[in-house]
DNA sequence: AATTGCAATGATAGCGCTGTCATTTTTGGA
DNA sequence: TCCAAAAATGACAGCGCTATCATTGCAATT
């Protein structure tokens, strides 16, 4: 490496808390990193012991285990986890797939599923599919490679080659969002549909007859929502195709200003809107200040997810709160169940959802 | 396993592109999975044949490349990274710390990185320190067990431990956002400061004279823009302490009008507000629309990101767009040369910022 | 004093892969 | 036709760790 003049050979002489030298020594030649043999040597111990010491430390009496933290401090050693994967077969790895991270949604889902798999020595590796199950599908094949003790995916949208992958692994699958009662299929979310039919009905008991529904970035959960809208305002008798703005676009502020537009130069007449997530409705907020549209007298505006900002918004957003940091700690939860062979209760697990009526609706 | 009511038992039977049964007794005992073995065997070529053509594809004959690939894909075989890096003693792993992934800068900035690596076969390990330099330990000691072959941090908010279990690994590290001249050091990153400075100058360009500044969550980053925005105003003879509100709660949009409560309070004849982030002047934005206060006629709003929403909200924000995306591109190609032993013609990056001037100031 | 049981420690093998150094086959002149 | 060089393939060892099955020592019991 050095020769090459790699950066090893750029390090600051002696920062360590022992003299480099010294410690290169006593180190195995090709990594340069101390190993657990050379923990067990500086203690005089075999190298089992010093494994035991660090994976099932009640098999170590206490004061060598004190020796051998001490000895393993001084060398700087890290345990390898790649060798500890190999030998135990159980990488201590779960993968996470996520559509996006831009959706704040979705980070707060993850932060609910790493403060659960950190407590139990987990690590998690997070992939973002972009939405796109080709993307999802190369994605579980590289995380597969991690030799992951399980896996969590975002929804049912992957491909049934992705399927097949993750089965040949013969790890077990947890998926967040969306609920399924299919067979062998484990899931952690609450029902879209139902979410969105509780909107439509609040937008349809406070008056409004002419209610739109506007969705961009069409993934199954957005369709889900607008199913439940859809059922729901056909029961009403009021649906009409035209208050329907649907777009493939990636969701943003802007665009919900844009869709806004649109929506009401095909159906000026219009007098609520149903935005399929937080963002969107925000931009149609913005734009209704723009034209001064008076919300919610002329327009009533309703979005979905509660995010952060929507409570303070002006107007403040009429919402669905979402339990995705609690879909993140039960599905991981779940899925640690799972990998550990114990009994799973529910398969699936319906955390619910809060409608919260907020001045713009 | 399965003896203790494991996952493995409640596969789907038969799901294979080979029925399970046959595909089993090719496989190795332990892991259930097939491993390189199994594909040389099928094929009938040795071991180290099948990982060349993986590995050096362009070091096996194209017809048993394919005939190999044909077996591999026949078998399931997804390559397990953790032989592979015991192996050959390169995990390719980087390991990727950020402070927080609510905020959508470092979304941005990691975004950027993932693209990099992903296109050089490098698989990045993300983790989220919450700002604090003790989590960042935790993370480094815990990534550090992955071997990875190179690190990116954000920010030099690391203790003097934190660098030396660095430095005991050898391996080389970039710094993102900040830029740093010490010795030794790498860096990809734009001058807060200046940035925070230009901002400054913009709003005593536009005639304002009680120009006030508000920050949260009081990591380096926001502290070198208070320096910018203090020292360009002391310089200009403005300076008044009671206009700088400073607390140290993460940063929100309702956190942004609570505390331009709280400064108008202080200091009401403020005439301009530089907010640290986007997320505290939108808030702020929208206080001002509760209140009925004229921006900027009255009072001028400044922010710090450019985020999406900035450029369409009402009004749309003043702000300063930061390199964010291009700094997670540049510092993973900075990292990506030192890990190949490239020499780096520049140890330190700037690339720079914008000042969007809008509608708020 | 002999026996049992348990806690603490050790020896050995091997997880799945690749570095290294052969060995064999093919290729392209002379 | 022959030979050197290059390309293609293989044998073997070992990366750092843990599962498994000993072995040792010592307290508790008979």
């Amino acid at each position: 490496m050095n020769e090459k003049g790699t950066f090893r050979g750029e390090q600051r002489a002696g920062s360590g808390i022992l003299d480099r030298a010294s410690k290169l020594a006593s180190r195995a030649s090709s990594t340069g990193r101390a190993t657990l043999d050379d923990v067990a040597k500086r203690v005089g111990v075999s190298t089992i012991t010093v494994s035991r010491a660090f994976g099932r430390p009640d098999k170590v009496s206490e004061d060598l285990r004190r020796r051998i933290q001490q000895a393993a401090d001084d060398l700087g050693y890290v345990r390898n986890r790649a060798a500890s994967a190999l030998a135990s077969n159980r990488s201590m790895n779960i993968a996470v797939l996520v559509p996006s991270l831009s959706n704040s949604v979705f980070v707060d889902t993850v932060t609910g599923i790493e403060k659960v798999f950190r407590a139990h020595g987990y690590q998690m590796l997070m992939g973002v599919n972009h939405y796109s199950a080709e993307e999802e599908e190369a994605l579980v094949r590289a995380y597969l490679a991690f030799a992951p003790d399980g896996m969590l995916l975002t929804g049912f949208n992957y491909r049934e080659a992705t399927r097949q992958l993750i089965d040949q692994a013969g790890i077990p699958i947890v998926h967040m969002m969306e609920l399924s009662d299919r067979e062998g299929t484990y899931s952690v979310g609450f029902s879209q549909e139902a979410a969105a039919q509780a909107m439509t009905e609040h937008l349809l008991a406070k008056g409004h007859r002419r209610i739109a529904f506007v969705a961009s970035q069409l993934d199954p959960r957005t369709l889900a929502r607008n199913r439940g809208y859809r059922d729901t305002i056909i029961k009403a008798g009021l649906y009409e195709s035209h208050r329907e703005v649907l777009v493939p676009d990636q969701s943003s502020v802007a665009l919900g200003a844009a869709l806004l537009r649109r929506l009401l130069e095909q159906a000026p007449d219009t007098d609520a809107v149903f935005f399929c997530n937080d963002d969107l409705a925000q931009g149609a907020l913005f734009e209704c200040l723009r034209r001064g549209i008076q919300v919610p007298n002329q327009l009533a505006v309703a979005g979905f997810n509660d995010l952060p900002m929507s409570e303070c918004s002006v107007p403040s957003l009429t919402t669905i709160a979402t339990p995705r940091y609690d879909i993140g700690v039960q599905s991981a939860h779940m899925l640690l169940a799972l990998i550990e062979g114990q009994t799973v209760p529910r398969k699936t697990i319906d955390l619910g959802f809060q409608l919260r009526a907020r001045e713009s609706a």
